[in-house]
DNA sequence: CCGCTATACATAGACCGGCAAGGGGTGAGT
DNA sequence: ACTCACCCCTTGCCGGTCTATGTATAGCGG
């Protein structure tokens, strides 16, 4: 039955970077986040929550995002979680370095290295 | 201020692929293929050797690339490696997935969420 | 010749992030 | 009552990158 492995090694920050992305178009608990990111990514990108959560922690410690308990559309009890200044910040160095990078990398790529 | 910090922290697996991207335009050693990146990349990434060896020998033991010693241009000894045809698919096959995935990613940034 | 720099390879250890594999608890539908 | 979807969290392992360090040689200036 398909077992399902869209899995699509994800690289370091990259993560935290989405998180952020996410949480810029509003709050949000970790499960909705989560499941954002797997539709906006069409499925290409799966979460783990044994990478969520403590990512979600380290970036509330570095202060890029805070969190307050509150209810979920469904009812239930969740952590949401707000952008903070900071955060917006570290979005955006974290974007446009993210955009040089991926633009750097596939310099390397297409010019394979001549000169 | 930005005195001097090219620095642009990359993210593992990236580093082989652009190692075997720099390769397929022909064989070369160690220290050609980082300056290689550096040049393509205009700076925006720098390799480091204590990253660079390690990825080398980690791609050798996989049969993506061989090597075998020889003279550089400035006549020192050196190990120049070489694209296998293992390598050349391993190639292939990271460069569709990277793409894949920069791109997903991208997704989620410009969503932000929105459903 | 001697020392300096650039070239060139290599290893060791610290660090850190992702992942797999767990565990808990609750609301809603059948 | 039972299962499913929701929602939170931790531990332990693995593997890659970086910093630092060590070796050695070619070519140059003094």
């Amino acid at each position: 039955m398909t077992p399902k492995e869209p899995d699509v090694d994800l690289m370091p920050g990259t993560l935290d970077l989405m998180v952020l992305g996410v949480l810029r178009a509003g709050a949000d608990h970790g499960y909705a986040i989560a499941r954002r990111i797997e539709r906006a990514s069409k499925d290409a990108i799966g979460i783990e929550e044994g990478s969520l959560y403590p990512a979600l922690h380290r970036m509330q410690r570095k202060k890029w995002i805070t969190s307050e308990w509150g209810i979920s559309d469904s009812g239930r009890r969740a952590k949401f979680y707000t952008l903070s200044d900071a955060g917006r910040k570290e979005l955006d160095r974290r974007k446009s370095r993210w955009e040089a990078t991926t633009r750097a990398v596939r310099r390397v790529l297409n010019a394979g290295g001549l000169a």
